[in-house]
RNA sequence: GGCUAUGUAGCUCAGCUGGUUAGAGCGCGGAACUCAUAAUUCCGAGGUCGGUGGUUCGAGCCCACCCAUAGCCA
């Protein structure tokens, strides 16, 4: 019977442009999607741009450009980068558009019409110079707790510690640079606690991995607390109904896209958009979420609840996977490894990346290493030559000596062409599981046995003797090679189209694995797939790193330009000398330097001052490795207060500007005149 | 800081509710073969299962603490 299934995969924001951590998720929903429609079920693929919030208003208003034009742009290089990668949507949308303005005051008149909606006064932090609310991570100031300075307004990246960014002393906007003041005003809160029996039954239900039940089991524990849907104008997104200054915030109006992507495209093909949605028990339709470990949090409880709220049905299952790292470390712009889809797709073919993150994936909330050894041995040892090289080492014999003809099988072909379809099932529920990594091991092993089947006849010694058998042998093999092809298509599409052509066939489904090609002439064989070169990968590194050095310098050039610019801290307010003289720097030679283990900032400095030795704690570790400070004179506050740290006392600070990959740290202009311990005026 | 995960051969991963000498693929060493994109087949070497302590007749699997990595904290 066929199914009405609905995959989506979470929306990419329309600020940034997408990387080869993305594509592993597009990647694994795509899969699932051709696995449906290939078994014969009425499968919809639906994605979108998430459009609202403030980083977009504020990287518009950076570039000069309305956010309108903004989203506009950011969705065409998104969907060509997924077509690049043979990322297949049925509809791609976005959430600025009239459906999910429809459906989003849909939910929100339903949710308050329930009473499921409270208006409460809140204090917040506010721009007065900017007219606007500040967002947590627009916020910077030293941490209430360990003291760290230049932290986000809600966490302290050295001490781990949580706060809210009114208990920082020195807030500062990240937008103007001002101190932010607090602010009330009206908020409309979505009462989370009205649904916590449903969420906890839904729990049970196992529609989340065991790892992320955990996690939720957590956020019980604690209380579920009510949740903050609104937002105060200047804001891109959907205005409240009935107010003029307040908007819906963007995390209610995303995953509403998905449902709006999905009427989208109903209404054009004459589909009713609620069948996936309605509660009645003759519902056969299928809802599946595809998610990253990040966003769990939203989309078991929020969206559930939201869902729950207006009364739909939730959805059957939520995949989630892990994040990517690169050789074992997260994905890093100074390394090289935080690869842009198009600058993949500049040096490698899309498949390779398909069929690695195939092979990984378990349908578990893991982290996904991308090992380059690992990356080019897979395919290079798998996928060409195993799979792909059963096929060219056929189609040779095939053409020199049969005129690309193939015959009939003999008993012995059929038996292990029969053991090769009795996999079907096996194959086809690793699919239905989100467990590509046992798809493609079941279908490696009887790759393996194919060739070891070809070992044992030797058909290139059999066209010598026998000619007829040889043939036979030859029909075995490239009718295994096509069934499984048919197991691989899911994850190879284009593979799999250059051998329908070679078997002069097209658009293979899963019952395709029954029929048995037997005597009629093949095409001219083409080669299917190339090995990849090392070489390649190590240029798409090179590649992202001189991307990072142009974007540098591009910024660096606008900090020139725009003296005036927003984004300069403005000039504190006038000291005196003495005020500047109580300020004690001194010439410090680095001694020693260490990365702090567990510290994603912090270098741990040994300074030499002349008189004594100093541990110092500097926050630099993103622009510098010890090594290159060791022996380098810097400057430093000699007599400010130690300060404890995680990792232990701080007994000084070096003087330093800038931030991230552009940090700099202050040096004198001729160190061999500077002594370690001479005063700095 | 709290929480949720993860940590098994050089690399990537399996290891079912604790039970005999811990598995696979890749890579590596040796041999065979030469139809095939230096592909394939056979044989082999490689691990005190992150650490410490505990429970048990018995622990990779259970408990405690610690270390490392990732994510979340409305």
């Amino acid at each position: 019977m066929k199914k009405d299934i609905l995959i989506t995969a979470a929306l990419p924001y329309a600020n940034g442009a997408i990387h080869i951590g993305h594509i592993l998720e597009y990647t694994q929903a795509d899969i699932y999607n051709r696995f449906q429609k290939m078994i014969g079920n009425n499968s919809i693929y639906c994605c979108a741009d998430d459009t609202h919030g403030t980083p977009i208003m504020l990287k518009a208003k950076e570039r000069g450009i309305t956010p309108q034009e903004l989203i506009a742009e950011a969705s065409i290089n998104h969907q060509n980068d997924f077509k690049d990668f043979l990322i297949e949507f049925d509809n791609y949308y976005s959430t600025n558009s009239p459906e999910n303005k429809e459906l989003v005051e849909f939910f929100f008149n339903t949710l308050n019409q329930k009473g499921h909606i409270e208006k409460k006064e809140i204090e917040q932090a506010y721009d007065e110079q900017e007219q606007m609310f500040l967002p947590d991570r627009f916020i910077k100031g030293t941490c209430p707790k360990c003291g760290a300075k230049d932290q986000n307004g809600d966490s302290c990246d050295v001490c781990g510690a949580t706060y809210s960014p009114l208990d920082m002393a020195d807030a500062v906007s990240v937008v103007s640079g001002k101190k932010p003041i607090k602010k009330s005003s009206t908020h409309y809160f979505f009462k989370l606690t009205h649904f916590e029996r449903e969420l906890k039954e839904l729990l049970q239900s196992g529609f989340v991995n065991e790892q992320t039940a955990n996690k939720m089991n957590e956020w019980f524990k604690e209380g579920l607390q009510d949740w903050d849907i609104s937002r105060d104008a200047p804001y891109f997104g959907f205005k409240i109904p009935g107010e003029d200054e307040k908007y819906f915030y963007v995390w209610l109006d995303a995953p509403i896209g998905y449902i709006a992507s999905l009427k989208n495209y109903c209404d054009r093909h004459n589909i009713d958009y609620k069948k996936f949605w309605t509660k009645d028990s003759e519902n056969k339709s299928e809802v599946y979420h595809f998610i990253g470990k990040d966003i769990s949090y939203f989309h078991t409880l929020f969206w559930q609840a939201s869902l729950m709220g207006v009364d739909f049905r939730t959805p059957k299952h939520i995949f989630i996977h892990g994040f990517i790292t690169v050789n074992g470390q997260k994905m890093s712009k100074s390394r090289g490894t935080f690869i842009s889809a198009r600058t993949y797709l500049n040096n490698l073919a899309p498949e390779y990346l398909r069929y690695y993150y195939a092979s990984k994936t378990n349908g578990r909330l893991e982290d996904v290493d991308i090992n380059f050894e690992d990356f080019v041995s897979k395919v290079n040892s798998d996928l060409v030559g195993n799979f792909v090289n059963i096929i060219s080492r056929s189609a040779g014999i095939l053409g020199k000596h049969f005129d690309n003809t193939i015959s009939t099988l003999n008993e012995e072909g059929q038996v292990l062409l029969n053991k090769i379809r009795e996999k079907k099932n096996e194959i086809a529920n690793a699919y239905n599981e989100c467990k590509y990594i046992n798809a493609v091991k079941e279908t490696l092993l009887l790759c393996d046995e194919v060739n070891k089947y070809y070992e044992e006849n030797k058909p290139w010694v059999l066209v010598k003797e026998d000619k007829e058998k040889a043939q036979k042998v030859l029909t075995l093999g490239l009718n295994a090679a096509r069934v499984l092809m048919i197991y691989l298509k899911p994850i190879l599409p284009s593979l799999a189209k250059k051998v329908e052509k070679f078997f002069n066939e097209e658009n293979y489904t899963f019952n395709d694995v029954e029929t048995t090609l037997e005597n009629v002439k093949l095409n001219e064989f083409e080669r299917l797939m190339e090995r990849v070169d090392i070489k390649s990968v190590e240029k798409m590194v090179e590649d992202t790193k001189k991307e990072l050095e142009e974007l540098n310098k591009s910024k660096n050039q606008n900090v020139k330009e725009e003296v005036n610019a927003s984004d300069i801290t403005p000039i504190l307010p006038e000291i005196t000398y003495d005020d500047f003289a109580k300020v004690d720097l001194r010439v410090a030679t680095v001694e020693n330097a260490e990365i702090v283990e567990g510290s994603n900032k912090l270098l741990k400095l040994t300074l030499n001052i002349g008189i004594e030795k100093r541990e110092v704690f500097a926050g630099i570790k993103s622009s510098y490795s010890p090594e290159k400070l060791i022996g380098k004179k810097v400057i430093m506050v000699a007599n400010l207060a130690p300060r404890k740290m995680k990792f232990g006392v701080s007994n000084g600070m070096i003087i330093a500007s800038g931030e991230g990959e552009l940090i700099s740290v202050a040096t004198p202009l001729d160190s061999e005149k500077a002594k370690s311990g001479d005063r700095q005026f």
